[in-house]
DNA sequence: GATGAATGAGAATTCATTCAT
DNA sequence: AATGAATGAATTCTCATTCAT
């Protein structure tokens, strides 16, 4: 938890500190992020980090949380109010989920990171949140889909959101490869949506024709 | 590249060697990994890994290929010769992908930290080998399948196989979670396999469905 | 030197700062002992330390100034004033001393601490001071006891208070480990009197009695 | 316990080492001393350090326990071995511990910092064991004297050790006060016998006779 | 008078790599 | 070929003190 030294400080230098922290932990996992960078990045004093937080791991912490809630609250504050079904519903999820990432790929980055990071055992409760989370959201879109009759009520609902959720957070690497972006060069570059909205809706038809009717002919 | 030193070592050093190493990585990734205390294993001096290979990375690099071959070929020994359709053929190799990894967890891990390694710049190239490998062999099934008229021949080919691959890697994560089996407590412990063949199976029966048929109703 | 800000401060807020300070150096050395922890116990400004005394050292000057002149008036206001022989004076005295440290272990443990400082050369001018103290004291009592011809004219009076000196402030030690008692624990617990009356006499029975007649048999 | 890496070293530079450590840990107590200070003084690099010891403690650790091993050999070594009185023995391992300290007053220094060592709870164990050593040796000394009849066998045991320890220790005080010396002084000098063997012998016949006769007159 | 954010030198420790033997 | 001591840059974190508000 920030200390309320942080929590008085001026938003611009505030919003300067959480930008060059947001850029260290994106560019590099947990371990290899440095403290040291971040203060030269932003140019203040090293022990003032220790007067914002109780040290790189509650920086992490509140980094890897702030960035889980500015992406789910982006998504929800988009997400249509007309309830249509179940796979309309994970196509407009995750069409926002990634416009956001492009819009902010330290964010994204920093999030993809925690979702994989093994780089410190001290880390690995913040990754259980982070996942416990996403998952807690999927599990809720897919009980909903079941109830309204959308989805087979045979399905296993846990192997159900698990595949969900590897198929969401693999799209990143998936769009990378396609259109020849980097979230990493992004970092450095600032925001800009390098993959048009046509682009980007294509992937997702495509992927939710496989999640709706499966790979098999007929 | 192993230097020659390395290869002409007596067969029983080198296998502690590589048993060492690869424990290491295993337990560890890139950045967190000790030479230190690989040679305090095998018991042999610091000097020598750096006469067996240019350096750590190039022991990782060495590593890395290694256990993907291995797997690789445990698979392909196994799958059966009569030719089934795509499904039952994606099925039995993940079969015995899952117990490759059961009977091998120090593979198994190191190659799970090397599908996701962010944790240095310069292993960037050995991830994306392997990834490239994985993904070669899922393409050839599916161009199979698609030939054979298993799968639809509409599909984005290299979507197909990006959702394949994500699935099949995450199936570490989920069996882990479903069944309490933790791959970090399985290299400490030695093989075993701690998940019987029938729950494998109805796991597996389970992904195979909703990739044949999809999620939705009817 | 207190600073006048320090001693217009409302004499409950100056006791409040006083407690806590005693407190810190009480558990910890003077390198040891933090600043920052004192103003977090009180509930001030680190600043302020700053405006009521000239620093760290000045503060500590201050409190074991106070803890020395506290515990002689104790002392001195409990001594029988119908003039006993030295050895019963100096049993009085000990007696009374060790009956404040039990009831003040927060000053107990900071004059133990001066005594034996050699954390930070810049306290040494306090610790002998302490000491000069401490000295005179014990000096006046020998002189008195050497008038009286309580105490042999040919001993070496410097030496003989050193030894009285040493076995006093050793005392405290000595008692902790005969009774199982932690002046530590007691800075944390606050006060109480975890050794009698009457076991506090025994033990200065036997030391007088060494004092007296020393240890030769016969 | 030291590394094999330190046995393993060249005498003389193990010798270096050890002297500009004894030295830094006689002028500092734990805390304050520091590791870089030492690397200076010998001209390494600072992670040699951890290649001959654990850490800092472990260093401590050492140089504490080889100082009070040496110190006791340099006693024993000196003892004549005809069994004199239980005060004779006492006054000569006194007077050998005092000529040790002269002549090496690192040793003597650290020791002392040892003994009162409270500056870190990490070295509580390490000082308790230089008490204990002490004490018992001590304890057989007195156990000796009260069985041949030199020491009143009503004595208190326990106190009798605590009281001798105490006034053993405190003998450098006394010697610095009385003589004008300084051993931190004779830590920056070198050795050098500031204080003639007549001028000791008075202060310890002084001592021993107040030891044996106690303090009252008759 | 009080505040508390900023400072920055200093601390201990780690570890891949080198190289003389 | 093997050794293993030496390196030194890099890491995180601490804390008394200052000073603008």
């Amino acid at each position: 938890m920030p200390k309320p030294t942080f929590l008085n400080l001026p938003p611009d230098k505030r919003r300067r500190f959480v930008d060059a922290a947001l850029n260290e932990f994106a560019l590099h996992d947990y371990r290899a992020a440095s403290v040291g960078r971040i203060v030269d990045a932003v140019g203040i004093a090293k022990g003032s980090v220790y007067q914002y937080f109780d040290g790189k791991l509650d920086l992490y912490r509140y980094l890897v949380d702030l960035a889980a809630e500015t992406k789910f609250r982006h998504i929800d504050a988009r997400l249509a109010s007309d309830a249509p079904d179940f796979f309309s519903q994970y196509r407009q999820a995750t069409f926002h989920g990634a416009r956001f990432d492009f819009s902010e790929p330290s964010y994204a980055s920093l999030l993809y990171h925690a979702t994989y990071e093994p780089s410190a055992p001290e880390t690995a409760e913040v990754s259980a949140r982070l996942r416990a989370a996403s998952h807690a959201y999927l599990l809720g879109l897919v009980d909903a889909g079941v109830a309204r009759g959308d989805l087979r009520a045979d399905i296993d609902r846990d192997m159900t959101v698990y595949a969900l959720y590897q198929l969401t957070v693999a799209l990143r690497d998936f769009l990378g490869a396609r259109f020849g972006f980097s979230f990493e060069d992004a970092v450095h570059a600032g925001a800009g949506s390098p993959i048009g909205d046509q682009d980007l809706s294509a992937v997702l038809d495509e992927l939710v024709g496989v999640l709706r009717h499966g790979l098999a002919l007929g």
